[in-house]
DNA sequence: AAACTGACTAATA
DNA sequence: CTATTAGCCAGTT
């Protein structure tokens, strides 16, 4: 039950195209459990090391990077996403207003 | 089994 | 704009 749930959001982690990002509520939303986005961070924390997920690319509804705070790590996820072409302000947060994923863009 | 925690969000002050 | 509160639910203790 649960497993699929999280092999769902990894599913929907992978469709975030290149240069984009979305966030955990969308993420939710889309891998079907809506208002639970706590969930899909769990996901991502328990995520297997062998998968290939652009976790970087997930980031809170603040357009920040949402992390456990190790060392370096935000620092990290912020060079991948500059790397794929995502500008940070002097906060250190993404203009989600230009970089937000729209997944119902073809739906729409 | 009950309480606590958390890679969150939205609403309020 | 930031700070606080409540809602949410699986996993951990």
């Amino acid at each position: 039950m649960s497993k699929e749930v999280y092999k769902t959001i990894y599913s929907v982690i992978h469709q975030i195209p290149k240069g984009r990002v979305a966030t955990y509520g969308q993420i939710a939303k889309l891998a079907g459990i809506p208002q639970q986005p706590r969930r899909v961070g769990y996901a991502l924390r328990i995520l297997p090391e062998g998968e290939k997920v652009p976790w970087h690319r997930v980031v809170n509804a603040q357009g920040k990077i949402s992390m456990r705070w190790e060392l370096g790590c935000v620092d990290l996820q912020r060079v991948l996403l500059e790397k794929e072409g995502i500008v940070f302000d002097n906060d250190g947060r993404i203009i989600l207003k230009n970089f937000l994923w729209k997944a119902d863009d073809f739906t729409r």
